[in-house]
RNA sequence: GUUAUGAGGUACAAG
């Protein structure tokens, strides 16, 4: 059974999912038992080639059979949903999960959090965020970036900082991606003042900007007109670059 | 011994 596992897994590299079913079914055929690991490799091998759809149903297949799905599995399947937009599955999901005694974790509510926040369906998101506190499931930087991202894209930038200044008091250090998504959000309604000022902010508390924020900068000035200005940050950057 | 140095967050452009 390792074996096959290993083999399966070498399918899903090759991405050819195909071949890991087949030798799957073969082995079945053949009286053997697939275990937590096969499923697992198979549904993330099929995840990954889109045919999530299909790894769901195998997982359904599979439990009908009394087969049993961890935590990790759960993840997998509910990557997968989210990132095809079925949030409705998703979330039967993830309520069945813990319904059978597999307890989330801050990966499948990040995961969910992200999907809805991307679909601007914020206060869903907020419910689950709530719910995972409740369930003294501590958020992380993560799960607040994409709460923060969430609400930047949707222009409600005073939430987004509330919740900047919220994850700060419960001593979780905002890191690049943190930032990054708050300057755009300010570049987006043209307030690029602010935006530099967090910049600031960020490379004052040890940050260091990568490319992704000087492109936001450098697009939301230029896009303002403020030519001059972006020049300015571009040469920064290239000082930066040779320190 | 296997999925597993494992699963989650940010820009522009392209499509």
């Amino acid at each position: 059974l390792f074996t096959l596992n290993i083999l399966i897994n070498c399918c899903c590299h090759l991405r050819k999912i195909n071949c890991g079913l087949g030798l799957f079914g073969e082995v079945m055929k053949r009286g053997f038992e697939a275990d937590l690991v096969t499923i697992s490799t198979l549904v993330k091998g099929l995840c990954a080639e889109g045919k999530v759809v299909d790894a769901v149903q195998l997982f359904d297949k599979m439990s009908e059979r009394g087969f049993r799905g961890d935590v990790f599995l759960y993840g997998f399947l509910i990557n997968g949903l989210c990132k095809i937009r079925e949030m409705g599955f998703a979330l039967e999901l993830h309520r069945k999960m813990t319904e059978r005694n597999c307890e989330a974790n801050v990966h499948t509510y990040s995961m969910i959090i992200d999907a809805l926040c991307k679909d601007g369906l914020i206060d869903d998101a907020v419910v689950l965020f709530l719910e995972m506190i409740g369930k003294g499931i501590c958020p992380d930087v993560v799960v607040y970036s994409s709460l923060i991202n969430g609400l930047c894209s949707l222009g409600r930038l005073r939430k987004a900082v509330r919740y900047f200044d919220e994850m700060v008091g419960r001593g979780i250090k905002a890191d690049l991606v943190t930032f990054n998504s708050l300057i755009h959000g300010f570049c987006q309604e043209g307030l690029w003042k602010d935006a530099t000022r967090i910049f600031n902010r960020m490379v004052k508390g040890g940050i260091s900007p990568d490319v992704i924020t000087y492109t936001i900068l450098i697009d939301c000035l230029c896009k303002e007109g403020k030519v001059g200005e972006a020049s300015k940050v571009l040469e920064l950057m290239i000082k930066k670059g040779k320190e």
